[in-house]
DNA sequence: GCGTTTCTTCTACATCATGTAGAAGCCTGC
DNA sequence: GCAGGCTTCTACATGATGTAGAAGAAACGC
């Protein structure tokens, strides 16, 4: 569903992390000056449409800032993922091996809690 | 990389429930009957070109395997996903968050090993 | 060996997602 | 009311995927 491509991932990342409610000029001028701010605008709106951002109309540039926060999208596509995965569990084992030891103590302190 | 279509997904899925080597009849036999042949060629093909699966030329219909365990792929996507992450810990923080206490339970025991 | 049947490969097309942006329409401040 | 900035519409290219016919290759029965 929520899936990305390349220019959609940049202006949701630099959404994140500014935090802030942002105009389709400054996306542009954060992303790539050589960008037309119309290309901007039709992946905002895309974005929109998918429910990963929501516009501001009533300001006079259109305001636009990412709708979650990113930590839940991606537990989200995490999900998704795991939901085309037959065997969650072995997966998740599978997976915890694949870990560094320090994310397994700090999953071991999470799990504690 | 190693995103899949619907069908592409659904020949995985046979190959990797089946563990056995299949033909391209097999498959549609097991998947579609009102598939032609040639698209489940074609998308074995593509799932070769992938990586996905391996094909034994040596036998007269072609047979294909997947290529390896669908945990493996599965933890593969996982990393994919979390590799776009941003903060890898506070993504884990908050999958744990979302997972069910069986599971978190299994996760106990996995990390305590 | 040869024709028939079966498989594979090539080629092709439709559709959808995405990146890209021009053209045209719409407000708003002046 | 109008110029300049914003938004919306429309459009096109590319690549992935589903779909499959046509043609070429190989094996099997005889």
């Amino acid at each position: 569903m929520a899936s990305l491509g390349d220019l959609e991932r940049s202006v949701m990342t630099l959404l994140w992390d500014s935090g802030q409610k942002l105009s389709a000029n400054d996306v542009r001028d954060e992303l790539d000056e050589s960008l037309a701010v119309t290309t901007v605008l039709t992946v905002l709106s895309r974005l929109e449409k998918k429910g990963m951002v929501t516009r501001d109309r009533g300001s006079r540039p259109h305001r636009y800032a990412a709708s979650a926060l990113r930590e839940d999208h991606t537990v989200e596509m995490l999900n998704e993922v795991l939901g085309n995965a037959g065997d969650r569990e072995a997966v998740l084992a599978r997976f915890i091996g694949s870990v560094s030891e320090e994310e397994a103590a700090t999953l071991r302190r999470i799990l504690s809690e």
